[in-house]
DNA sequence: TTAAATTATTAAAACAATTTAATTCCGTTT
DNA sequence: AAACGGAATTAAATTGTTTTAATAATTTAA
């Protein structure tokens, strides 16, 4: 292998000084038109390679953007990053990616490696029980922080994600509507804000249509397919014999439609399932399920476009943005049947 | 924002030089025992956090690792990236993730933000197309490179794969052994490695088994579920009338599944069907996929072994490195019987 | 007590860029 | 011909760490 080459190789070949190179290649009005198209040529045919690590140590920027969520395989992260990937590219920012698995270290590692390499900010869905400091400890060494689908109690970080209670309200409406009466709520926590959220727009529509809240309705579990899948057990030897179920998203509700089948019912007639998020997958499985459009994209989006805002200088207000999700109406639900 | 604490920092703090300061947290055998745990002790009070971009500059290592694959979000990747993040985090290496969409230049674009974040190596699904230069490009700047689940002809760049052709053989054998004989083949591409492997195997079982290959059931189409659902009204519409179904993976295969419940007929009785890779998914689908595990967890694994060996200094020989994969049997296949 | 050996610390030179203030080189103007 | 002004270029300082060779301090051996 040659050896590098460095704006000091280009100076000295075309009997410059590196500091007109730097300057030409960073188009500054300060070079001449014809030196400047002269010395991006020979960069080119020399093969230079711009070293960011040398040009950030001076500069104290890197154009690095960290984006810590629970789980990148889950398809509604994964719709999230997509659009927060679109929206940095198209400002040239690289991306380092992680997930944290909600674990706090995990998250402060990642937070601790970005610091050292220098990031310019962070995008993070923080994990369950984050504390404060770690949030401090970014903000205090100059790197901004966006929070994105889920908030944390007791600060005011620019935050964007859905309006869970007002979601889950539309899906418990939704079924209320079509004449339920015992529906249940399966899968995901009470530790985040968002699962508080949730179960309060679940709890807010029912008493609003009079109906008693029944604790042991509420079946928590993983936020998986698997989850769905190993809850539709229980769900169907409850006493109150359930007619349908809101469930946390739509891989809990795909994985409870297919335990459900497993058992020989027939959702959306036997028994109605929503989902939450509106995945690509909610509209192809079969029944084609009836679910929350959480606007991924637009959440995503929007939290980038925050973060960059803010290093370029303009202030936003902080605080927490809720974006409004949509119902979409499909098979997985249907009228009211008394179950045997 | 108090100022940055540096080296220099803790050194003038303690009466120190900085020398002593790297060797003391780097925990050099030059500086004494003591006088190391009072600087680190120092290190921690005053909140200093290691500038990598600095080290890096005078060591030329980073620690970081470059991977970029077709689509994150595509649960195949998914679980390839999952062993690969869990091997580099054993090692604390950190690593940035991309897509390229099958993009030769948004492939191109990360290799070289690599190059100037001065990356330690990549590992790469090369993009349809990949030109031999852009792997050059990282090489020539002493950056290494290994390929995973796809190959590139023409160069003898270490390679982790699933065995193709051998694992579509399984399943094509395993439908052929259950006395399907008008077996289609169903999405992907011919234009990679592991499409031309796949079809291969495909065509081999077939001819083996003395059955004649009939072009017209290879349909080919988008690697997904969506691609799948859609596949499945001209699957129906064969003249040939097709008992079963060999798909390029789960995702295509649980569409398709989906797609001939939706026209009313049941997978496993009147149609059989075969996944492949063996998703968490699949044993959860409905009906569960019979399906050929690609082994991803190990694939990933070994991909990230045999880069971090190749930068700790030993050198595996180059080449391809295929990973054997297995059946698994489920309900989504059953004996032959004819379409009416 | 001194020389030699060992241990602990540090000076100073990298690493590869950026950037400000200074300098050089022109052509104009007086 | 000298003075001036503007444009193009550059010298040199700066960024924060690592590392080698040198120095200082201490212990051991003679």
């Amino acid at each position: 292998m040659a050896q590098k080459i460095k704006l000091s190789t280009i100076a000295e070949s075309l009997g410059l000084s590196t500091a007109t190179i730097s300057l030409a290649l960073r188009d500054s009005p300060l070079v001449a038109s014809d030196t400047r198209e002269k010395i991006k040529e020979q960069a080119r045919a020399l093969g230079y390679i711009y070293n960011r690590r040398a040009a950030s140590l001076r500069t104290s920027r890197s154009g690095i953007i960290g984006v810590v969520v629970h789980d990148i395989m889950n398809p509604f992260y994964g719709e999230i990053l997509k659009a927060i990937e679109t929206e940095l590219d198209r400002n040239r920012q690289t991306f380092i990616l992680s997930n944290h698995y909600d674990s706090v270290e995990k998250q402060r590692n990642f937070i601790e490696t970005l610091l050292q390499l220098g990031g310019d900010g962070v995008i993070m869905s923080p994990a369950i029980g984050t504390p404060i400091e770690d949030v401090r400890l970014a903000e205090t060494n100059g790197m901004p922080l966006i929070l994105v689908a889920r908030s944390m109690e007791g600060t005011a970080l620019p935050t964007y994600r859905g309006d869970d209670s007002y979601g889950i309200s539309l899906a418990t409406n939704h079924l209320i509507g079509l004449g339920h009466k015992t529906i249940a709520m399966i899968g995901g926590t009470d530790q985040t804000s968002t699962g508080r959220d949730r179960y309060q727009g679940y709890v807010n529509a029912l008493r609003k249509a009079g109906i008693e809240v029944d604790p042991e309705l509420r079946i928590p579990g993983p936020r998986s397919m698997q989850g769905g899948f190993e809850a539709a057990v229980n769900f169907l030897s409850l006493p109150q014999k359930p007619t349908a179920a809101v469930c946390w998203n739509d891989l809990v509700a795909i994985g409870l439609m297919n335990g459900i089948a497993r058992a020989g019912l027939v959702v959306g007639q036997d028994i109605s399932v929503t989902g939450y998020d509106d995945l690509e997958q909610a509209s192809i499985s079969v029944p084609a399920l009836t679910t929350v459009s959480n606007q991924q994209a637009e959440v995503g989006r929007l939290a980038a476009r925050a973060l960059l805002d803010r290093l370029a200088g303009s202030h936003e207000p902080d605080g927490i943005h809720l974006i409004k999700p949509e119902m979409r109406i499909r098979q997985s639900t249907g009228p009211h049947r008394p179950r045997a």
